[in-house]
RNA sequence: GCGGGCGUCGCCAAGUGGUUAAGGCAGCGGCUUGUGGCGCCGCUAUUCGGGGGUUCGAGUCCCCUCGCUCGCCCCA
């Protein structure tokens, strides 16, 4: 036999058993984000390297060592996208959307990052987001957040924490990070090696470092709030008060500090305490900076992006699983013989095209082993035909679960429905549409 | 990129250097060659992720490699 592939590294196949659930979060959204009026857009996986070397920034980790980049054969640089904002805002910006007005966008789709895999964290990955182009006021943040927050909580999410921060400005982090600059380089031999790495590139970052020698020390490290500009301040009040009006329950994290560098202003997460490390299930928050730096318009924007992985994660460690029901068959086809095996067929196919969810058994095996897969299968109703019936142009209609339901003596004889009632194939689609839909 | 744990049939899983690698679930076949859910019987790994080594002898020990997993890191 020849060696087995294997998917790659960090490259997961979603198999039919857990589909119905990937299916039940995608409708959900789905069905959500067109109650908030906003379109779904769908743009490339692969985009220029520059994209994302622009609109995430070169010192972020995601862009410095995560990206998948190589050269196509125009020797152009092209990178499979690593998050969906960038690709987002390139299209609004090259189609013009932004001249129409403000844009309520979602997007939804895999996502790759060269990272070492883990429980909630695959090299490609999938999430779901929304961005909200050309909103400035503090209202929007607190519809983003909400949208999200609505959504976990239709999906039947429980144990979630919302935690919130503001980044300020771009003057007032400009501000703040000279003077933390300064503060750590003062005391750059007290810090952790890897924090003492990210002085110059990425000192904010510093911050939300889980090294326990460095927090305890960052206690006395000056605080990004301190360097707020009174209009930061007030948008920040604006934002918490909207969030308490609606009454979606957060904590202030003032560690909480976005990777990517295009973040301003509000700064959010939805984390769960069910997914270990990666406990960040939605991340998002205000980019008003972006989409100028992209080579567009000035337009100040919020989003955020929730992994379906994690989210998959939680939903089925919940008690409750109303999207595994629909799998079953409603009808199973039992069929023997060559004139019974070519009626079942046609049969089979009038049966779909009324809608009626038909699996039609090919093995020819004996009556009683195609109808135990029925059973198996969880069928309702099975339809028997051979070539009696075949010659007759009937078939007989069995009910798999009325036995079910008032034969329950748990281990004794099976208590069987009879052979079932005889009816003309002409009928049959109008007739099981009918027992279908009662 | 750095550390720790793990890797036996599609899934779960026994096995801790010595004769033919348990068992359960699922699947397939039979008892029942035209009738389901229970039961019984049988079949399904010349092989223990892959490669090399130690040994008279290895799934069991060692090395390498691949993969999974947990943490660091990062982030959704």
């Amino acid at each position: 036999m020849a060696e087995k592939l294997q998917s790659l590294r960090g490259m997961v196949d979603l198999l039919p058993a857990s589909i119905a659930l990937w299916q039940h979060v995608e409708a959900t959204a789905r069905d959500h984000f067109r109650r908030a009026r906003i379109a779904e857009i769908r743009t490339p996986l692969l985009e220029v390297t520059e994209l994302f070397a622009r609109g995430i920034g070169e010192a972020t980790d995601v862009v410095g060592k995560e990206m998948y980049t190589f050269l196509d054969r125009g020797e152009r640089s092209c990178t499979l996208r690593p998050e969906g904002t960038a690709s987002v805002v390139r299209a609004a910006i090259q189609h013009g959307l932004l001249s129409q007005g403000p844009q309520r966008l979602w997007y939804g789709g895999p996502m790759f990052r060269y990272e070492r895999p883990q429980a909630g964290r695959q090299r490609q990955f999938h999430q779901i987001g929304v961005e909200l182009l050309g909103f400035a006021d503090a209202r929007s943040d607190v519809e983003a957040i909400a949208i999200a927050w609505d959504l976990l909580a239709a999906l039947g999410v429980g144990g979630l924490a919302l935690e919130l921060n503001t980044l300020g400005a771009p003057e007032d982090r400009t501000r703040y990070r000279t003077e933390l600059v300064a503060w750590l380089e003062a005391h750059r031999q007290q810090l952790d090696p890897d924090s003492q790495a990210r002085i110059q590139t990425n000192p904010l970052r510093v911050l939300d470092s889980k090294h326990p020698g460095t927090q305890e020390l960052l206690a006395g490290a000056p605080e990004l709030a301190d360097a707020l500009s009174g209009e930061s301040h007030e948008r920040f009040s604006q934002v918490r008060h909207g969030l308490e009006a609606l009454g979606i329950p957060f904590t202030l994290n003032p560690r909480l500090v976005r990777g990517l560098d295009y973040y301003s202003h509000t700064a959010f997460e939805i984390t769960s305490d069910q997914l270990g490390a990666q406990a960040t299930v939605c991340g998002g928050g205000r980019y008003d900076g972006l989409v100028q730096q992209l080579g567009g318009p000035a337009t100040p924007a919020i989003g955020w992006a929730l992994g379906m992985e994690r989210l998959v994660l939680l939903l089925q460690q919940s008690e409750a699983q109303p999207w595994m029901a629909a799998a079953a068959p409603q009808v199973y086809l039992v069929n023997r013989g060559e004139r019974a095996e070519a009626v079942a067929l046609q049969l089979c196919r009038e049966l779909r095209r009324t809608g009626i969810a038909v699996e039609l058994d090919a093995s020819g095996s004996a009556f009683g082993k195609q109808l135990r897969r029925a059973d198996r299968q969880g069928a309702a109703w099975a339809l028997v035909i051979g070539d009696e019936e075949a010659a007759g142009g009937v078939a007989l209609l069995k009910d798999l679960r009325r036995a079910e339901e008032t034969g329950d003596e748990g281990g004794a004889a099976p208590d069987r429905a009879g052979p079932g009632q005889r009816l003309d194939l002409a009928e049959i689609p109008a007739q099981l549409a009918h027992l279908l839909a009662g």
